[in-house]
DNA sequence: AGGTTTCTTTGACCTAGATCAAACAAAGTG
DNA sequence: CACTTTGTTTGATCTAGGTCAAAGAAACCT
């Protein structure tokens, strides 16, 4: 259930208003978004729209976090994108949902109504260059996370995902890289499984294993502690760069 | 080394005209395309730009075969995009390249310059909103992939794999679904390997078993044909839908 | 405070696919 | 036409991670 269908919010105090679709519009684009848009807000585990369903709004991810996945019919599945603030909800020109879209977190979404919003991409071109930017990067992300997928061991998949956790906190926050790094997962044994096409169990085994090496240390379950992300890097097999952050 | 640098080709008998960034371009702005362009081809095994290199042109794949891809320091390799006729080259907006990009077939680039391509991004919404669309689309087959990666058996794989070579051959073709389906390989066993996440061996494999099981025949190494999509498609796992094509 | 439910950890064992190795086939080359 | 080179197949073995099982550990009830 949604626990709130409205929240005062405006564009001015938005925490994601330099990040989202709304980042490259000026005053009287935001002002035309503005009219189409309500606050809509999910509970931790609701699902925001499954597969099949009709979704009749976009959205931005104004807080909390949501994922995207596919399953097969016997059940196996897999996470294919995790949504944090600012990141864009939904297809333009497609209502027809095809991933299985839930709140892992408590979540609000800024929507707008697809109606609207779709006649005003293509009025609007910085919405669309803005559009465009993000799903590129998107793109890489995905691709960045096929190597995972693909190639790398189980170690090097739970490192892979606790460096992008880090990284992500790193931009928002204002710390010197050279700093320990500490955040809370946002996700289950479970929820990371699904994410890196692994076991809960392998998932817990390796955390476990990553945490007697000293790679990271762990406060109960959910906050973990990189006091060094080099090695953290190192451990993922991404050394040189780091890996993409969208 | 490319084996021509000009070809004589006009975007009146254009291939991919229909299906390219071009497609919903009026004369006029593909005229203000014409100026920007010139023809380039490679040869099989070329590599078109590597990781860290400055790509100064964008780009359209006429016809042939190319293939993204990352690799690890230790030699581990995964493919992350396959491109085809009609997929774009390139991302505007970042000259240095973050994939290898190479020419498995020969292969033939309707390349744009730059500098005024994205000129042209600013002024031309239609050049934009395709893009926009063809990313979508490749951002959904990415994902779909993520899926054949994470959680698919090695058969499972092989038969994705050939699902969506026999469909995108039905896609072009004018065949009827229930018609048998034959088409060759872009890529070999190894290719397939890096694009699947296996080994080459495990390709070889699981290709000879889904002969013996009647699946799929083989005329040669590279040619396929494919007596029943239903039947691959069930194999490949996604029996209902039969995924996403881009 | 006791009892359910949900999440996590750890152990014992097994299997799909990797690795190592060798033979084969086709194509290109001097 | 012998001779590389490049790609493919198949066999034998090994192992990373899956599966099955059970016991903690939180959180949430009533």
């Amino acid at each position: 259930m949604a626990t709130q269908d409205t929240v005062n919010i405006n564009c001015a105090n938005c925490q994601i208003r330099h990040r989202a679709v709304c980042s490259q519009c000026d005053d009287a684009e935001l002002n035309a978004l503005d009219k189409i848009k309500y606050y809509k807000s999910f509970a931790a585990g609701e699902n925001i729209a499954l597969m099949g369903d009709e979704m009749d709004f976009l959205a931005s991810v104004v807080n909390g976090v949501a994922t995207l996945s596919q399953t097969l019919e016997d059940g196996r599945t897999q996470m294919v994108g995790l949504l944090l603030p600012s990141d864009f909800v939904g297809r333009p020109g497609r209502k027809g949902v095809i991933y299985d879209i839930q709140a892992k977190t408590d979540i609000l979404l800024c929507c707008f109504r697809r109606e609207p919003f779709e006649e005003l991409m293509v009025t609007t071109p910085h919405i669309v260059q803005r559009l465009l930017q993000m799903t590129l990067d998107e793109l890489d992300a995905a691709r960045e996370w096929m190597l995972v997928l693909g190639r790398k061991t189980a170690r090097e998949k739970i490192s892979s995902f606790f460096a992008i956790m880090a990284q992500r906190h790193l931009e928002l926050g204002k710390l010197s890289p050279t700093d320990a790094i500490e955040f809370d997962l946002p996700l289950t044994r479970e929820g990371m499984s699904d994410f890196l096409g692994l076991t809960l169990e392998t998932v817990s085994r390796q955390i476990s294993a990553l945490k007697k090496d000293g790679v990271i240390e762990m406060v109960g379950k959910r906050h973990v502690c990189v006091p060094n992300l080099q090695t953290l890097l190192e451990e993922a097999g991404d050394d040189s760069d780091g890996g993409i952050l969208s």
